[in-house]
DNA sequence: CATAAACATTGACCAAAATCAATTTCCTTA
DNA sequence: TAAGGAAATTGATTTTGGTCAATGTTTATG
């Protein structure tokens, strides 16, 4: 287990914590490799493990019985997920599906929910990290209520670049069209129309899953437009 | 100030707390009254307090500055916002307004911030907290995405009533129905028709803000079937 | 108690997005 | 590199909810 110490130690909510803390963490970790597809739990499992991502995507959702699906968050490498069960009476509140090949590394909740007890640093970041997650969730109801489909799809690129970029941007999409639809709450034939429009009204060029502009200007004024927050929004980048 | 500290001792992330942390974190409350319409602060205001609701209905919400608003949640009496502030630079991440005739405690922020540095035990109930109200937002997301506006009322008015109710039910709602319709994410007139609309398919009776049904199964039937959660969805209350 | 103002409902129409169906394009892998 | 399957696009149509305007209803207030 050792030979992780060094990635743990850079897990967002663990930074600052000390060497033997991490250990305790650490105990029992088990690194694991997994295809596209794979299902690590879902919403009402009992939980007893959390996840943290090495490389590859996750996504978070959750279905109804006759398979309408919401996703609730797509995450990448550096994040970590399933954490949360220690406040739901230990029971996943969302379903977790790697949608690319990905590599975890699982961590006993016990060993969290032991840690958190009586670490204030550990809970403190973990209150940091919360918080910030929260904001987005709000955001994202926002945007919803606000944004039409294509300035949702503006939006999210905009997360994608760097804010202070003022010359030309090249974007290229995280994962398929499809599975970004659905990130975005629209049917994939949506997405298509709505990145059509976008291109027309702000002149990027869309390339298969690359995107170009002259500069992200237009972009900003089509999208931030229908938003309360100013760009650049600080803090609520889509990937890391 | 000491009147109020068996009041805050009834604060939900307050509690289990001792009587010195109640009274660290109650110097310099002030205590107000407050017309409908009054306004706390908007988002993006530099944060020195936060509040709890002594009585009353506070709106959280954004709006962008053509004017277009959305609602973040809809606060009763219990409740504190503008906590979250000190996890966001010391600014408001929303805008708050008394839509009832409202009594509020306000309290410095920096009592908040210094206690829960050293005080696991609020920092402990802050993380129950803010979980509690993440899968809320996470639902909140799900529903807008999987349910229609019928089906939104639905689920609301189940979330009023007691979930082991079998009977006959009395439901009134707890603010007025444009409130309640863009606290649903839909435009007052989308929320009286589909009101009509949850009328005629599950023979609910509507005489003004009171609501009578023989039993909640229909609506339960009507509602649920367009969530992942099953009926009960405990914790998701829409009021308190 | 009268009256204005706010709230709620209804109708007609419009716009956005979902759905269903048919291709086309891209990517994987045999 | 060819074939098959998945992903993406496009078209036609329907559904849902939004918008605008008119009218009815409740509530607060002088």
């Amino acid at each position: 287990m050792s030979t992780d110490l060094d990635l743990i130690k850079k897990i967002n909510i663990f930074k600052n914590l000390g060497d033997d803390a991490i250990e305790r963490l650490g105990q029992n970790a088990v690194e694991s490799s997994h295809r596209k597809g794979k299902i690590f739990f879902i919403h009402g499992d009992e939980a007893t493990r959390f996840y943290f991502i090495k490389s590859g995507w996750i996504k978070l959702f959750r279905e109804t019985l006759d398979g309408d699906q919401a996703v609730v968050d797509i995450l990448p490498r550096g994040h970590i997920y399933g954490e949360t069960s220690i406040f739901e009476n230990d029971v996943y509140p969302y379903s977790a599906e790697a949608v690319e090949p990905t590599e975890v590394i699982s961590f006993p909740l016990a060993n969290l929910k032991a840690e958190i007890e009586n670490n204030n640093k550990l809970a403190l970041s973990m209150l940091n990290a919360m918080a910030r997650y929260r904001r987005q969730q709000d955001q994202e109801i926002e945007h919803r209520v606000i944004q039409n489909a294509p300035q949702r799809i503006g939006c999210f690129l905009l997360r994608l670049v760097q804010q202070d970029e003022s010359g030309p941007v090249k974007i290229h999409l995280p994962y398929d069209k499809t599975l970004l639809a659905s990130r975005l709450g629209m049917q994939p034939e949506t997405f298509s129309r709505a990145l059509s429009k976008l291109k027309k009204e702000t002149g990027i060029s869309v390339t298969g899953s690359t995107i170009e502009m002259d500069s992200i200007n237009r972009l900003v004024r089509f999208s931030c437009s229908a938003c309360s927050s100013e760009f650049p929004c600080k803090d609520l980048k889509a990937a890391e």
